[in-house]
DNA sequence: CTGAAAGCGCTAACAG
DNA sequence: CTGTTAGCGCTTTCAG
């Protein structure tokens, strides 16, 4: 690697001039001494030591990701707001895996050796000397753990802590499923069953209180019975489905599109035709829920958006603009296809649905 | 951020000692003056400041991945295959993102902007002094530009250069094709339709080499009109579909998922049973593959074990352990599940089928 | 307008 | 066994 003092001393200068000339600081040489010099800065293909200025400059214009881990859905595009909002800042990013779900697959929430994976990563991350964390959960729920003694702003997406001692990035469930059920209301359903995840999950918590107040403000009874519980693999769609048509629903809303994939399957059996004898919704926009048959009508999730926020406010405590700890809550995108159709006008299915290419339409967001 | 010096005034040392102690250097200091170092660090939390550290020892001990776009697919999990291989190893990554695929969508091969992007990035990684770069492909292509003059080791995943100036490592397309081939001709099936991806892609070209070489060693004709070309989307897959049926195939193989998906759809309308009146292969193993209905027989990419080997490879190079600059092909794991089975014995669809929970069976890798 | 000198935090060599 | 010294590559006063 070339360094400045090669150039210097290649055009007797000192490194100091090369420094300023090569950064452009005006009148630091000559104008033919500054083109000597930058002329021989490209023909030694120089590139300035980052590690150097860096620690010089006491400012590394960098922000860590510690994702618990990468390869779970929400996470690169996550990642990917993140990088976009720090690109258009001049900021450069340093990624950590932790791996979770591979390494304790569903039970890791919070084990000892969770916080001390996390305190690791947390040490080097600092000693990287970035100068903001963004922490991305791989499912969004209320993290114990919280870590203590940071020496830089520290952000939570789509997860966060109990108190609010650091700001997070959520998306609007509440508002979401409001926006699906009132949809659901509007197209004529008055018995809509839904799926569930588990009663202890915030999704389902936070999306069941946007489905009721739907019914309330339409004036519609709430139905316990109509109301089940999965654990969001596909299973227990299929098997929940079954209890559900039993009881005579219209409509089936899922809380996510995998176990939506499971009430295709228990209709298909059943010769029921989804998006004519039974309409259905599932949550996530998968990427393979418009092949589905017809395309189910799901909920997205603003994923790069969450990503790009959270960069944000990093960026913005790091310059003293802001330093609030709240809680932030960004809309979702309703995309309506034909899983779902008026409870009385029903199209043709197969020749509408079966191509999975119909303009999804954004509903709220 | 407390320094050493700092600890150095605390204890009376020199910041040498410190450094010493801290580092674990036997006989640095006396017992007692080691564990008040020791303390002192600690009530302090003090963090080394990894830049200085490694400018000092002109070793970082970092990895750059250089990602052509994250979002897609096969990314995240090769990523994780590096950071998992780099982790074992005492080393970090520092990820760039080029968001191609947002950027330009399918379009981007190989424009001028790409090539300056990619300049651009390179040189910020010499920059920051990554000991070895992993070049991620988002799609499996001859890559034209190729970079010259790194300073560093240098490896592409899921792509390859024109000629082999630099190692990369991809999966073996060929046999994988031909291990599916084989399975559906053993399980009877004698026209066999094939939907292929464009006729220029490399994936497509290796697959079909496969395929003949399947038939042509059970001593089957190869039948030209029985290979079609689509373009990896789903309508593709639907419409090529009709036409193969058409010609009265008992198989069809598709190379993708999501063109398989298609294949479901016309079977639907066709009132065709997949797995019962006609068996379907994919291609891919992506996520909700085995939530279609019944659960599509697929090929999964090693994309972990693919980044794993990119970042063993680098190692290598930087420890001088080897320079091969040749292509590396990892074997695929075939997954049969229900939408294939014998074409005299056919299983019950919809009591096995429908759950999406066979167990996934390797037949290869 | 130019360059000598100091120093960011750390470690390696070497002298005491 | 301990600590002084020099220096990694760069920027930034500040004196000439």
């Amino acid at each position: 690697m070339v360094t400045i003092k090669e150039i210097a001393r290649l055009t007797n200068v000192s490194t100091a001039t090369v420094s300023n000339v090569l950064n452009g600081k005006s009148g630091a040489a000559g104008a033919a001494k500054s083109r000597e010099i930058i002329e021989a800065a490209r023909r030694l293909r120089y590139k300035p030591n980052t590690l150097a200025k860096s620690l010089k400059q006491q400012k590394t214009n960098t922000l860590g990701i510690i994702a618990e881990d990468l390869t779970v859905f929400n996470a690169p595009e996550i990642v990917d707001g993140i990088d976009a909002f720090c690109e258009e800042n001049g900021y450069e990013i340093i990624l950590a895996n932790m791996r979770l779900f591979k390494r304790y697959h569903n039970d890791f929430t919070d084990t000892l050796r969770h916080h001390e994976l996390l305190d690791a990563v947390l040490q080097n991350m600092d000693a990287k000397q970035v100068e903001g964390i963004v922490y991305v959960g791989y499912h969004c729920r209320e993290i114990a753990y919280v870590p203590s003694g940071l020496e830089v702003p520290f952000v939570y997406a789509y997860c966060y802590p109990k108190k609010e001692v650091y700001p997070s990035v959520l998306y609007d469930d509440e508002k979401a499923a409001n926006d699906v059920t009132e949809l659901l209301i509007k197209k004529g359903h008055r018995n809509i069953g839904v799926i569930c995840g588990p009663a202890s999950s915030y999704h389902t918590q936070r999306r069941l209180c946007g489905f009721n107040r739907a019914l309330a403000e339409h004036g519609l009874p709430a139905r316990p019975e109509l109301v089940l519980y999965g654990d969001w693999e596909r299973p227990s769609g299929y098997r929940l489905a079954g209890a559900l048509i039993d009881w005579g629903v219209t409509a089936v809303f899922c809380f996510n599109d995998l176990m939506a994939s499971g009430v295709y399957g228990l209709a298909a059996e059943r010769g029921l035709k989804i998006g004519k004898d039974i309409s259905l919704f599932g949550f996530d926009n998968r990427d393979i829920s418009q092949g589905y048959i017809p395309a189910l009508s799901t909920v997205e999730l603003p994923l790069h958006e969450i990503g790009r926020v959270c960069a944000e406010i990093i960026l913005n405590q790091i310059n003293h603009r802001s330093t609030r700890k709240k809680r932030v809550f960004l809309p979702c995108a309703v995309h309506e296809r034909y899983s779902v159709c008026g409870y009385t006008e029903q199209p043709e299915i197969g020749t509408r649905g079966s191509l999975g290419s119909s303009p999804a339409r954004a509903v709220s967001g």
